[in-house]
DNA sequence: TAGAGATATCACCAGTTGGTGACATACGCA
DNA sequence: TGCGTATGTCACCAACTGGTGATATCTCTA
């Protein structure tokens, strides 16, 4: 993932003094974008109540430590999941599985890119598996897979085909080359940088649904 | 990844006493174990010199620190790749470029799934942008491109598909697969656990380069 | 206004890390 | 034989980590 400047400063803005919710949100806040800034290397105590500008002891009052910041975070991932797949408003009607299988992949694709906190957590799924790493994992998973049931409507794939299979490849395809977009730009000499480099996965992407549903 | 009880002891047969070439060779095999065993994060200058049984001194000597040691374990990892990949032995003779790519991809599913090492290297590719990390996958990658380029042999891909893409989405979505499989057992509900969870994997990974090829 | 309870801060712990300089020892060459 | 050098070891440093107990300070209630 690209090096972004430090901004360690307070982002928050009311005084906040001697306001237990509120330094409780700060602290969450705090979490998630440390996280999804310098990465789950960097993802401590420590660094986390530095952030959040306050004493990282009230970290363990009032989260109980790291295990039970990042479980809270995974509550939140629930409702900021589908919040950001949902905000390219409803689709466009689908006459089959397949061009609404398509709209949810595209539209997957386009909120991964933009959201460096679900990077993160999925760079840090594929390559730890502490238990507190599953339970955010297995928070995200849920809570996708919750959002794909619902936008899927009535259709159904095709019969002979192995749509599980399907998903799990194209879903997989569209989280590493994200992942490795952001990182270093482009995947196997395909660059991965601008909104045209895109297009062509994109394209790739459709192309594949309609020959295999089409 | 799953975690491997510590096997922390000598893995040097010879006395190796006062031998220079020797301690740096059980330098690298310790790094190398170190990595491919407990990843990334735990991998610095301390771990792998207690790995190897001798001080993190030499490590600084023989390498000039990490940098260096993981500059070498990059030169090792090209005559590495490919002795990996082509321990199957040739490839029977195919028609068409889609048969031979597919005998490309389907090799490379199941080298990496035997491959700790590369897995964790790749994990760190796509979490990471540090200068090191960068150069380890670079020589990964250049690794793969000039094995495939090899395997390819006169075929040549039909007009009007964008093989690069369709390229990236198969090995992005095969390495994915393989990082997670390993990590959790499963990807999106779809186990990849056993040999008969990745046969279904491979099965659409073929029927998808059909559909596109053929 | 006085006190109690909640909120925040500070000081400290043991353990680890990356990194370096000084020292001991064994080997090979004169 | 003795000596220089290559090899290996040890001790130390500052900085950081996760974690905890004691203390200060504010706020609200009685």
């Amino acid at each position: 993932m690209p090096e972004t400047p430090d901004q360690d400063a307070a982002e928050n803005l009311a005084p906040r003094s001697r306001n237990r919710t509120a330094t409780r949100d700060a602290i969450l806040v705090a979490a998630k974008a440390q996280l999804a800034e310098h990465g789950f290397a960097a993802f401590g105590v420590n660094a986390v109540a530095r952030r959040a500008l306050c004493d990282k002891q009230l970290v363990y009052r009032y989260f109980g430590g790291l295990d039970g910041l990042i479980d809270t975070m995974g509550d939140d991932l629930a409702s900021w999941v589908s919040d950001r797949l949902s905000a390219g408003g409803a689709f466009p009607a689908a006459e089959t599985y397949g061009q609404r299988l398509d709209q949810i992949l595209q539209r997957y694709l386009m909120a991964l890119r933009a959201d460096p906190l679900m990077q993160r957590i999925i760079a840090w799924e594929a390559s730890e598996n502490a238990p507190h790493v599953r339970r955010l994992a297995d928070a995200r998973s849920r809570a996708l897979m919750i959002w794909v049931a619902t936008m899927r409507g009535g259709l159904t794939p095709r019969d002979g085909l192995d749509a599980p299979a399907l998903n799990a490849v194209l879903v997989a395809a569209i989280q590493h080359l994200v992942l490795c977009g952001a990182a270093t730009g482009q995947f196997i000499s395909v660059p991965l940088a601008t909104d045209a480099d895109w297009l062509r996965i994109q394209a790739m992407v459709t192309r594949l649904i309609r020959a295999m549903h089409d």
